[in-house]
RNA sequence: GAUACGAAUCGGCUUAUCGCGUCUAAGUAAUUGGGCGAGGAAAGUCCGGGCAGCGCAGGGCACCCUACUUCCUAACGGGAAGGCGGACGGUUGGGAACGACCGUUCGACAGCCAGUGUCACAGAAAAUAUACCGCCAUCUUUUCAAUGAGCGAAUGACAAAAUGAGUGAAAGAGCGAAUAGCUGACGCAAGCCCUAUUCACUCAUUGUCUCUUUCACUCAUUCGCUCAUUGAAAAGGUGGUAAGGGUGAAAAGGUGGGGUAAGAGCCUACCGCCCGACGGGCGACCGGCGGGGCAGGAUAAACCUUAGGGGCUGAAAGACCAAAUAAGCGUCGGAUGUGGGGCGGCUCGUUUCCGUUCCAGAGCAAUCCCAACCGGGAACGAUCUGGAUGCCGACGCGGGUAGGUCGAACGAGGUGGUCGGUGACGACCAUCCCAGAUAAAUGAUAGGCUAUUUGAUACGUGCUGAAAGGCAUGAAUUGAAAGACAGAACCCGGCUUAUAGAUUCGUAUCGUGA
């Protein structure tokens, strides 16, 4: 499996993304697993679950927690390159929701290490279900 | 050389692997190759402009902004050069007040003699200058001191263990004294006396003697009262003053001299100030000259006045393309029926039966009108014809959602050079294309190099020490750490704020060497 981020694995759709955090919605599950809070939803019954692709992701590291802008994007690159690089998770065997979302919860700066290995705990849970 | 301050510049470089955004080339496509990919502040969003939409005859008011001058600029609240003023430092003139020159640095630096308002605390007084204190002159009163005069009073003219050491008069007493006191008094009391003792230098003393008391006189001293003069103090009145009042952010020109009863630009010299014309400068302003004894507290970041400027909203602006679905509009076609529901009629009642959207035309019975014989006209309804609405389907249309494209990356552009300008800056020439995302790229991992900092190792030099060692310094090897502030979002010019470390220049201080 390459290890390519295209954009059709981002997730940018404003309508799915209104649907995927609002609260009370019926497919959508959710846990708790440091330094992470995921959010995942399953497609509609309208649309064929389409096995081929991967799924689409979004990160958010919350602007309450860090202020300035250069932090947020350290944060977000280094949650980004853990999903890309243990993406071969979610291989043809597994199956997994469409639509998934990393919520960065962590009051502080981690590194890269711990960020991987949250990050791989993360994605086997969400096969699992 | 170090430190401080100010100004300016820089804000690591690089390899590999895996990725991301964009441009480009090849390919039907999947994909592959190549180029580029954060900052000096990208930040704050404080000014100004481009661009876009909306609004808009012209003028005024209101509101907001700006505020020494000239220039730069697309524009600015930005910048440059200059003027003036303040602070600090240095040199210098002067007795002082106050200047002159140089350097650094700061200044929202138009106008409180257009008007209105405000001025806490302190202070005599905060704007009308003069109330108060004070100073001076004068008058009145009081007190005190000195001197003189008068009056009055007191005391004294001694002391004396007799007198001799004022006078006179009257009366009385005396002719050494003491060593004994107590009691309201009577009285009591070491019994009394002599001697003795002590005091007294001596002598004289029954006299023109001495003492006491009283009176008068004289003298002296003291006190009191009255008057006069002088001085001082206090209170009050009148007048002259504005020098002084130490407080304050700010006090009605300053300093020296003269002058005065005391003072005062009252006079004078210098400084400051005001006015005038003249000269210089584009101008702010400056210069010397002449005149004036001098008027005007601060505050406009108080209202306000003057001059200049300003339409509103921001790229989530705005322009374009455009699925699906629903409603809308247009055209065409179909059915205008059956069934059901509701309502009305018929009916004792009902599951039976009849009728039931709108418009136009034709048509006419009952009915009404004219006429009163025929006839003509009006009109409801049944009936017929046509149309519309409504229903279904297809196609199309416009608006417009999801989504997408543009705006939006060649620009008041960067770099270099020449020329003009004191400078900001401008002109010309050459050369370069240098992020462009849109839930939003510029990253992750593993190394290498350099600068700097720091640690270790052994070595050299200097100082110290007996030595071990310690301190300073130099170069070498090696280990660790690029770490500050901070992430483009339509673009540009500024301002402000943040910033580890490095470099350059200027000023000041200190040290060292020549």
């Amino acid at each position: 499996m390459p290890q390519t981020f295209p954009k059709s694995e981002r997730l940018c759709s404003k309508k799915i993304l209104g649907e995927l955090f609002k609260k009370g919605s019926m497919s959508v599950g959710t846990f708790y697993l440091f330094p992470f809070r995921t959010l995942y939803m399953h497609a509609s019954e309208s649309e064929p679950e389409g096995k081929s692709a991967l799924p689409a992701i979004v990160i958010t590291v919350p602007k309450r927690t860090f202020k300035r802008a250069v932090d947020r994007n350290l944060v977000r690159r280094r949650v980004r390159e853990a999903y890309r690089l243990n993406k071969h998770l979610f291989d043809k065997e597994t199956t997994y929701p469409p639509y998934i979302a990393f919520l960065y919860t962590a009051k502080q700066i981690i590194s890269f290490e711990e960020i991987e290995k949250g990050m791989k705990l993360a994605m086997q849970k969400v096969v699992s279900r």
